[in-house]
DNA sequence: CGCAGCCTTGAAGTAAATCAAGGATTGTGG
DNA sequence: CCACAATCCTTGATTTACTTCAAGGCTGCG
């Protein structure tokens, strides 16, 4: 199960046999969604969680002329709103970017993990918080970062949490993202973007076209970007491969 | 307890006197800081979380150059680190503005809450997805919000949750912070700041000096900062008393 | 008194938005 | 198969927002 791929590479450690079993007992329906449409929206009241299978997902709040802010990206084993179990309501939109494919989880079976399974119970809680401690480098990032490395930074996240799951070699992995939705997600208008694109390019630091990035100069690019993956809360032994690169794997075999 | 305080004005609603009973119970220290030190660093491994009872704390992150970006702003019975209890670590450090006393709560205490009380391990979770709803807002105002409308979305969040808490009529609170501070917030400079404060001032909206914020005219100042307090979970009561000020209690009673 | 911390203001420089136009690619209907 | 529309990317010129640098003022305090 793609929850397992997710907290496989994470410092909460992984699901006994037990707690799997729950969860995809949780499960009441698998759902698909056409890209760029709304999957949840802001203020509704929530009975069940959607888990990512496949595909990209964001979460966004508007300002009153429309403009986009995204706060989350989703990938493949990401809860999008695991959140909404406590708090009953979402303050934000979830919609998709790509074609999408979630699996359903009612709050009343979770209500029964809480009860009978707390070790899986504190396992959720932590996911939600990870999801918390990106939200707070995303501030960090937009309030202390140049557009140029906030874009780095960003790129930088992705490729860690892409790698955590295995769709990320370290260096080069699929993001099908337009310039524009990367605007939306540094605070930055698609022309800056565009300029900003070109710069890392120029600066021979990452490659961003047609839905691929591919690093060019991992290092550089982490200095650059002020990036410390600590708060992805990911095992020391996945970050040690994650910067070697995946050049290293045939070394020591 | 400050902590009733807190949950009371909440969507999630009050705690019952047995939970209450339990969270008293965790509690095995109450320690004091001085203004301007940091009370909890990045990285280090806790084995329990702290509770704000009074003062002015701030969770942060800094760049390679040592500037901050204030992350949130905890005031009276927030908890400062409840995530701390899943999490492990911090990804961020924690730090007083004023002298600040606060409340501890062992994890192993809170492990025993879960197992026996999942109803109020449930409101606690609430509570640490609270502060993740701030976090995005805080995205939001980053990404989307000018500065002199970032400083007035500031300046309504901290109205409303001060209000919540009975620290604000609705209209005026003390707020104990310098434009640098603010600035840190704001993702903006200290000089800056200085210019926005005077703008805000002579637009009429509201006057920010020797660490009292006054609102001068609160309608105006929610449209033009685009501020929405759907993200605070606030009960609707709450919120209608919030909309009206406090001219309005005297004229209902 | 004299220093420290905070606020204030001006002038100059830089980063990013805005406005405007055009190019490339893909899909669609005639 | 080609005209076209739609979407996304690209580039230049101009304007606006914010930073940086520099100086000075105010207040409280040892």
């Amino acid at each position: 199960m793609v929850i397992n791929d997710f907290l496989r590479s994470r410092t909460m450690g992984d699901l006994t046999a037990d707690e799997l079993l729950a969860l995809q007992d949780s499960i009441t329906d698998i759902r698909h969604f056409q890209p760029r449409t709304i999957a949840i929206k802001e203020g509704a009241h929530l009975t069940e969680s959607t888990l990512l299978i496949d595909g990209l997902m964001t979460r966004y709040s508007s300002d009153r002329k429309g403009n986009r802010q995204l706060v989350a990206l989703q990938v493949s084993g990401d809860f999008l709103d695991l959140h909404a179990y406590p708090l009953m309501r979402l303050d934000h939109d979830v919609g998709t970017l790509t074609a999408c494919e979630v699996a359903v989880l009612s709050h009343d079976r979770i209500w029964k993990i809480q009860k009978e399974l707390p070790e899986l119970a504190r396992k959720l809680w932590f996911l939600t918080l990870l999801d918390a401690a990106m939200n707070r480098e995303w501030v960090f990032r937009l309030g202390r970062l140049k557009a140029p490395a906030r874009l780095a930074h960003f790129i930088c996240e992705m490729n860690a949490r892409l790698f955590a799951v295995g769709k990320s070699d370290g260096r080069e992995f699929e993001l099908s993202v337009t310039q524009f939705d990367l605007a939306e997600i540094c605070g930055l208008t698609s022309v800056h973007v565009n300029r900003v694109v070109r710069q890392l390019r120029e600066m021979e630091l990452c490659l961003i076209r047609d839905g691929v990035v591919e690093i060019l100069n991992y290092r550089e690019l982490v200095r650059f970007s002020d990036f410390d993956p600590d708060y992805l809360y990911l095992k020391s032994e996945v970050l040690e491969r994650l910067d070697q690169g995946p050049g290293a794997v045939e070394q020591t075999a």
